[in-house]
DNA sequence: ACCTCATATTGACAATCGTCTATATATAAT
DNA sequence: ATTATATATAGACGATTGTCAATATGAGGT
């Protein structure tokens, strides 16, 4: 496997719809739809939105039907919460 | 005081470079010239990413005659850290 | 086969970004 | 006052971004 890019996860959670579409997923898989009701932008940019997200590879896509089910990668999350912890409190303290 | 935007901060955390400059103020206070010699950009390409994350408020900058002194701000890294950490865990698990 | 619904893709647009060169500011040393 | 050093600002450039309208894809339902 090839190691995470964190920069890529930041410049996705860098925009505010995203970061509240994560916020949303937190609460569990949500369907693009569901999704959508909640902002003021066309299905096609929430699409982009879900795209850049995915590819960053903090979000999953599961396709059922019509559907497409959305839902955070727990993995990907975990490492990128032990990064972000590891800053500063990895340094020494005085 | 006003809240914290994350996802300037996350933005600001988008750029490899300046992710990286976050990783080396971890490890302590660094004086730009300092940094510049890390990266292989020129001195206004690196006082404009410097200027990026101050503005994020995840940075500080302490003047002290000719140099600039940059620091993590530890307060809100600290926020940024319960900020992430309250992703997912906060909400319900199966 | 046709229609409807959910989502993705394309192509356009203005706005923002990362970078550079050139210049300005500010402090200290001579 | 002049010079050297550290940093910031201004202006320009191509690249990327967030957004939309229009269109395509694909899966059911009739």
């Amino acid at each position: 496997m090839n190691s995470i890019d964190y920069a890529v996860i930041f410049k996705a959670l860098g925009d505010s719809h995203r970061l509240q579409i994560v916020k949303m997923l937190s609460e569990g898989e949500k369907c693009a739809c569901c999704i959508l009701e909640f902002f003021e932008i066309t299905q096609p940019t929430l699409s982009h939105h879900m795209k850049i997200l995915c590819e960053s590879g903090l979000v999953e896509t599961r396709k059922e039907g019509k559907w497409s089910h959305y839902s955070l990668n727990h993995e990907i999350l975990e490492e990128l919460k032990n990064f972000i912890n590891s800053i500063d409190s990895g340094g020494k303290h005085e």
